[in-house]
DNA sequence: GCCGTTTTCGGCCCGACTGTTTTCAGTCG
């Protein structure tokens, strides 16, 4: 997408009608920015396109469509007359003339550059000017022949290091996936609770946030001997490389390629170290604006009123100091939350406890690895009062889909367990294909016997939006469909989400009493956070699901809710949070 | 370039660590 949209704001165009999505417009601006500090533009200028790039990534409803309104751009926050304009201009254009013309005195390829640790802008124009780098592979060259450490500024140690850089393995540097990263959390708390007790160590970051992926641990530690935890921390045995070591901060890298940061303070600072070190980034900076409105400094130490400490032991304290109550830790990427809670409205999110079955799970009749009595017996065992049993239709032969006999002797066998088995329900289900022409992979006849039907697409992932609206809204015409499974289709660094006009279609579920899904599978979580806000503000309920393929996959509905709860989506919001009974009188037939 | 219960001009979050320096700039989070 990002490539996508740099080629369109560079290149003419040749067709008509063109709109451009809110995280291409962002990917332009902030390319704009990378290029503008390059040339030593006015910081808080380069800060006004990250900004209002930022904004745009965690906006629900697209620029395009309002201007397509006659609304006024320059009302939303970030947003003054200029972007309001320079937006409009891409809009109608594909392009910016403000990037086209500052790419002829900086070359593009130096934002790259950037990206390499220990080059910031500075470096990188120095680079360009005095030896006329301009890729990191003419970077990778001059720092093997020596000529760096020549450069005023860049020395023996910088040349060393950019040399290790190109030399290691650049595979991991990637986000990694939530669950993922859990694994690596867990035996860091694990190695830390030797010196500091457990209630004293957060993983904080976009991981505590979170967020599907994560770039790199946060770790924050509550400890009167500092330097003791930070001598244990980095001897953790799976540390490849200390890039920094402090006596209250430090960096490493682990052999798995994930970065770790770890942070001590007090005890008396823990509220504010846990603030600062959870982030986001904008939702600090404007908690420390608000601060600053009150004669008040923040910084991870504490609340500051001249040198006397007001406040830092506890986040509720810190947030209470600037007339905040708590703000939920997945709500805080400046996303209108503070303002929200500055007025009593912040949103009141789904719990994994709300959640009272699970949508779509998976036998070993098509690719899952246990029985439908198993599963059944496991959702129990989670307190659960039902779960659908959603396996694969014949179309999806990869997962030896079912066809109508065999998913008939299924609903037998459905039946028969429903007699026997006691505090559970078992729904008959599947998860049906939607074929390319929006028709489902089952006769209606079949069809008609299921308690729900949640429907997917797994085939034709990249027709035209329009089509794949329509083929999607075609199915949901369909008098049997119930939900739609992974919206998006997408797979996080595998596969790109398909292209859908996503308010067209979140509508028509709407009108049609359809609902979409909120995929707990680590390497779906589909919907994304964004478009659950946009589902919850359109009013188009939820359904969490795990779509396990085993008995301990249905514990993946903790990252559905945890998707979901960013996207601001409350109890009310969420189809299973109520019993059956209510459940069933949501569905449209 | 944005923004305003101090302001329509003059501000714009804050601190740790490193390397190349003799007191600090650059980078990072």
């Amino acid at each position: 997408m990002h490539k996508e949209a740099l080629r369109r704001a560079g290149a003419p165009l040749n067709e008509c009608g063109l709109m451009m999505h809110n995280d291409e417009i962002a990917a332009v601006f902030e390319q704009l920015a990378d290029l503008l500090e390059i040339d030593n533009a006015n910081p808080f200028r380069v800060r006004a396109y990250r900004d209002a790039a930022r904004m745009l990534r965690g906006m629900s409803e697209e620029a395009a469509d309002m201007l397509k309104r006659g609304e006024d751009l320059s009302k939303l926050p970030t947003i003054g007359k200029d972007l309001a304009e320079k937006i409009g201009e891409l809009n109608k254009t594909g392009r910016l003339k403000a990037l086209e013309d500052l790419k002829k005195s900086v070359p593009a390829g130096l934002a790259d550059l950037t990206r390499v640790p220990g080059l910031g802008p500075k470096r990188v124009k120095q680079l360009y000017d005095d030896l006329n780098i301009r890729t990191p592979d003419e970077l990778r060259k001059a720092a093997q022949k020596g000529e760096l450490q020549k450069l005023p500024g860049f020395g023996e140690k910088m040349e060393e290091k950019l040399l290790a850089y190109f030399k290691a393995d650049r595979s991991q540097d990637d986000r990694i996936r939530l669950f993922d990263a859990e694994k690596i959390a867990d035996r860091l708390v694990e190695h830390l609770s030797a010196v500091a007790r457990k209630n004293d160590i957060t993983v904080a970051g976009s991981f505590r946030r979170r967020k599907e992926t994560v770039g790199d641990l946060d770790i924050l530690v509550a400890s009167a001997s500092p330097e003791k935890v930070m001598d244990h921390f980095t001897d953790f045995d799976e540390i490849s490389k200390i890039d920094s070591k402090g006596k209250t901060r430090s960096t490493v890298r682990l052999r798995s390629g994930m970065q770790v940061d770890c942070r001590i303070v007090e005890k008396d600072s823990y509220g504010a170290a846990l603030i600062y070190f959870t982030g986001s980034k904008a939702h600090n900076i404007k908690l420390r604006k608000r601060a600053l409105a009150r004669k008040l400094k923040v910084n991870e130490y504490g609340v500051f009123k001249g040198k006397e400490s007001v406040a830092g032991r506890t986040e509720k304290d810190v947030y209470a100091s600037v007339d905040l109550p708590f703000i939920l830790p997945e709500l805080r990427e400046d996303r209108g939350e503070i303002e929200a809670a500055e007025k009593g409205k912040q949103p009141s999110l789904v719990k994994i406890g709300d959640i009272r079955g699970d949508l779509h799970a998976h036998t070993k009749a098509t690719d899952g690895k246990h029985s439908v009595r198993e599963m059944a017996l496991a959702a129990k065992k989670r307190g659960y009062a039902y779960i659908a049993i959603t396996d694969h239709t014949k179309h999806v032969r990869i997962a030896h889909g079912l066809t109508k006999a065999r998913l008939e002797k299924q609903l037998d066998e459905i039946d028969r367990l429903n007699e026997e088995l006691s505090g559970i329900r078992i729904l008959k289900s599947a998860e049906v294909d939607i074929l390319a022409d929006g028709s489902l992979d089952l006769p209606d006849v079949i069809l008609e016997k299921l308690d729900l039907a949640v429907c997917a697409v797994h085939f034709d992932f990249d027709l035209t939006p329009a089509k794949q609206t329509e083929r999607l809204i075609r199915a949901m015409d369909h008098p049997a469909f119930s939900i739609l499974a992974h919206p998006t289709s997408r797979l996080i660094g595998e596969r790109d989400p398909m292209r859908v006009e996503m308010e067209t279609l979140m509508d028509a579920a709407l009108e049609r009493g359809c609902y979409f899904e909120v995929n707990g599978q680590p390497e779906r979580l589909d919907l994304n956070d964004v478009y659950c806000r946009m589902a919850r503000e359109r009013g188009l309920k939820l359904a969490l699901s795990t779509d396990a393929h085993s008995t301990d996959q249905l514990d993946f509905m903790r990252f559905s809710v945890d998707q979901a709860r960013r996207g601001w989506v409350g109890k009310k919001d969420v189809i299973n949070t109520r019993s059956w009974r209510e459940l069933k009188s949501l569905l449209k037939r």
